[in-house]
DNA sequence: TTGATGTAGTAAAACGTTTTACCATAACCA
DNA sequence: TGGTTATGGTAAAACGTTTTACTACATCAA
């Protein structure tokens, strides 16, 4: 049972293809159609369930409807769910979301960008990694949306949605800091993104700002794409040699590990060594006691790349990008 | 700048299309074009950076190399990991992934399968859900290669992929009863599909192989797709007026609520109180106690869905629809 | 010498749309 | 009357591939 196509409705209606296409593309009127042609071929095409292929809609008019996902990993639940909520919206609007993880690798980052641009996507929202800044600019000169979300890329003119990370990381220490604390550990990865490095920042800078010293012993990077068994005994062994009374972990994952750690050699949060997280996760709340967290607004996230998306999409001419920081929330549990 | 087609390499090389194409297409040899030819276009595809456009391509061939997989909610981790593990696999064999959400929702469902049915994905991977028999059906006589995955459909012949829910159920409820338990609830939902009630046949089987009596009192039924805060009043409800000594959660997501409300009213998971959940999340290992869970093995999962996809896309001849189970395991955690 | 076979390659149709340019006929105006 | 405008519609090109059927020439066997 193939398929139906345009000409057989054409045929079955006793018109031309060119009146089948326009009424199905709302022209009808504006190409003067008879309402009983419309109505006709409207009635053909309900009854048959004739839907178009999209396949050689887009080769004809050179867009897709569809938009390009890349984020790091969908199996991390910040990206999950921001991937989640950008689906939705889309959705709402009629399109649709292809997407990808890179894993952070750039050649499988690279191969992603041309997959898409050989789907003809219409859009493409990235969480980037370094490495990747030639890509873009060549789909920013092909004139195609770019939305990078959660990461910035220093030297790329484009498009950027993302919290307000040094502000977040700083108003962490800062808290730590009114709780008394004097030995403030950061765990982060040693990803060379804008948004790890603010992150380190801001801790630094709170430090400084409160009269502590900032102390490279206390500062562990992880080496992304690790293992967690490495990671684990990486963060124990900070603990295990250094004076600790507070630890910012500057991902989710990583604050997990982190806590699998503090199970392990028996250590309990709480006056003696407070933990905050930085991106929630539902083990944060359950946790006993409830761990901090730096709650990045996922939702508002979401629906500012789609707003800008839109935007460009709907606009024949060139919008000017825009940077959108959303301050991030420390919400304190315990 | 618009994109290279292959008429460009043609041009450049001094060859006719087809030619470009047959070596594109690794079929050079057999089409006997001679080394000379081949090398040249090789070159100048290279060094242009020649890429074929899909959509051309997908219209001619009528496929897309593409797989549309749907599952309920791609932010619950369960998915999530699944999916990532599924596009991994399928990406190495040159296959991407387009995904979307039904959030339980027949018409979101319907409306998705048509949405990929027009571009022409070459094969559907489905979480499926009561209601969209029907349309699976069409999809199994366009000759479409459909798994349906986590959950199936009773009375449609098809392929399906699952872990074995009535005995990871059953072997939770023995679990309890060898430590003693004599009052074992069941949190589960009222969506109507054969995962979950093969989780609540084999609570029931092994109440009563072991001698206690089946308590419609202990079952709730949390309705899906009901908000969060609805669900932890009616969990709370049930531990507050029911005797109870274990409980065992049939997802993930309803075992994070359960676990909140012991928190709120301040309930300890112990001797006196056991807990299970099905489905693993991070949050349950995190948990003090661990909280015990039915794993399911993502990764075999993962990995007979692609195998049973890719045999079938290979093959010309249709191969019989195959059930497979995979065993789940109990985690016992404390 | 003829017919078959192999080698090297090409022209053109087809996939299913959208869109441009066009054709009739009718109606209107002055 | 003739010219313009409105109405209702269509033919055919184009999007970028793949693939079928073909050509032209060379070589070989009998």
């Amino acid at each position: 049972m193939k398929a139906l196509s345009i000409k057989d409705i054409a045929v079955k209606a006793n018109v031309s293809i060119t009146t089948v296409s326009f009424i199905i593309n709302g022209k009808a009127k504006e190409k003067s159609i008879s309402e009983a042609v419309i109505e006709k071929v409207e009635k053909i095409i309900q009854e048959s369930g004739y839907k178009p292929n999209q396949i050689a809609r887009s080769l004809r008019t050179g867009n897709s409807n569809i938009i390009g996902l890349i984020v790091e990993d969908i199996s991390n639940s910040f990206f999950a769910k921001i991937a989640r909520l950008i689906e939705d919206k889309a959705y709402k609007r009629g399109y649709k979301i292809i997407y990808s993880s890179t894993e952070n690798s750039v050649e499988k980052a690279q191969e992603l960008i041309n997959m898409f641009k050989t789907r003809k996507v219409d859009a493409y929202i990235i969480s980037p990694i370094k490495g990747i800044e030639e890509d873009i600019r060549m789909l920013l000169s092909d004139d195609k949306p770019v939305i990078l979300f959660d990461r910035n890329l220093a030297d790329v003119d484009v498009n950027y949605v993302g919290a307000n990370h040094f502000n977040a990381s700083y108003q962490s220490i800062e808290s730590f800091v009114a709780q008394g604390k004097k030995n403030i550990a950061l765990v982060t990865t040693d990803i060379d993104v804008e948004q790890i490095t603010e992150r380190f920042d801001g801790y630094k800078k709170a430090l400084l700002d409160n009269g502590l010293a900032y102390n490279d012993e206390l500062v562990l990077k992880i080496h992304f794409n690790q293992d967690e068994e490495t990671t684990i005994n990486q963060i124990k062994n900070l603990f295990n040699t250094q004076k600790i009374d507070a630890v910012l972990f500057a991902t989710n994952y990583l604050a997990i590990s982190g806590l699998k750690v503090l199970k392990q050699i028996k250590k309990k949060i709480g006056s003696e060594f407070s933990v905050i997280a930085y991106d929630d996760h539902e083990a944060f709340e359950l946790h006993t006691p409830g761990i901090s967290t730096v709650q990045q607004p996922l939702e508002d996230i979401a629906e500012t790349v789609i707003k800008l998306l839109l935007n460009q999409l709907s606009s024949k001419t060139k919008i000017p990008n825009q940077q959108v920081i959303i301050p991030a929330t420390l919400i304190i549990r315990d």
